[in-house]
DNA sequence: AACTACTCCTGGAGGC
DNA sequence: TGCCTCCAGGAGTAGT
């Protein structure tokens, strides 16, 4: 599930209360999630401590004392809570099913990391997609390198200049395969590629080489308004592709049959590159023609 | 280079 | 109630 906004929001979330912290304990039950460079086991945690705590595209990544580094995916379903030794929460964040506040381990708990203050970090995910690398510090740069992520989209060096020459390079891509392209933008998923979109006023089938002069810089915007503020004032609130009304976001994505919050117009479910896509017809011109 | 399809999984929702 | 199908915020791989 969690895109850049959510990814983010957990790490500002477990930074205070996981950095400092020494790991005493570590229970990986489902072996798969757990990939250890370099021989590297999970014990090989213990007595190490959590100096910071990073984040890029949709890794989060652990810098540890002693040149190691863990790194979290959660791909579509994971999640972590950081419970003190009394089980009060600390920090959460990631995929919302289960609730954040219910009971420890749930059966799809598949990693525990315990702390020297007693504290908890679960690792709970559900389809079991998620993955945790235990890696030297010095692989960590190949291993970030290997996956060719694109930029950081909310990153001061991120420009509109920037995004207009990785537009060109690519001008026969639709626009939504393209935000969800990791290596053109690291940290956009589904959800986010459908509010960008909206918010640029584009087709998410729209070849980006076909934009015109002006619209790349409406998408510009679109990007880093719509990161920005999920950053800022919280994520999406979606469970199993029910949009909740109570909120006013997403604005489009999971809301066929509702009207455009900007005209008013039906907002229409199709699928874009496989993923459940949901533009307004008449302010995104879908379909083209 | 750039599409699609399939794969890894579980579980909730809705049709009948 | 049960059974069935579809769908879900990711991404690597293989095929065309």
């Amino acid at each position: 599930m969690p895109e850049l906004p959510e990814v983010e929001t957990l790490r500002r979330n477990l930074e205070p209360t996981l950095v400092g912290r020494r790991f005493a304990q570590v229970d990986i039950t489902l072996p798969k999630l757990f990939l250890g460079l370099a021989g590297l086991q999970p014990d090989d945690l213990v007595g190490r401590r959590v100096e910071r705590i990073r984040r890029r595209a949709k890794l989060l990544v652990f810098d540890l004392s002693e040149d190691l580094a863990l790194v979290f995916h959660l791909r579509l379903s994971g999640q972590l809570v950081h419970r003190s030794r009394d089980g009060v929460a600390l920090a959460s964040g990631g995929h919302p099913v289960p609730a954040f506040g219910a009971p420890l381990p749930h059966k799809a708990t598949h990693a525990s990391f315990g702390f020297d203050d007693g504290s908890v970090l679960y690792l709970t995910d559900i389809r079991q997609f998620g993955r945790i690398w235990l890696l030297p510090a010095a692989m960590l740069r190949d291993f970030l390198e290997r996956s060719r992520l694109g930029p950081e989209p909310l990153a001061d060096a991120f420009s509109e200049e920037q995004l207009r020459a990785r537009l060109a390079r690519r001008p026969r891509a639709a626009l939504k395969p393209l935000l969800l392209d990791q290596t053109f933008l690291g940290g956009v998923g589904n959800i986010y590629a459908d509010e960008i979109a909206f918010e640029a006023r584009l087709s998410p089938l729209a070849p980006v080489g076909d934009l015109g002069p002006e619209r790349p810089a409406d998408l510009y915007r679109a990007i880093r308004s719509v990161l920005h503020h999920a950053v800022t004032n919280g994520v999406a609130d979606i469970r199993n592709g029910r949009t909740n009304p109570e909120r006013d976001f997403p604005r489009v994505h999971g809301r066929a049959g509702q009207p455009c919050p900007r005209c008013g117009t039906t907002i229409v479910k199709t699928h874009v590159a496989g993923r459940g896509t949901y533009p307004c017809p008449r302010c995104q011109g879908y379909p083209p023609g």
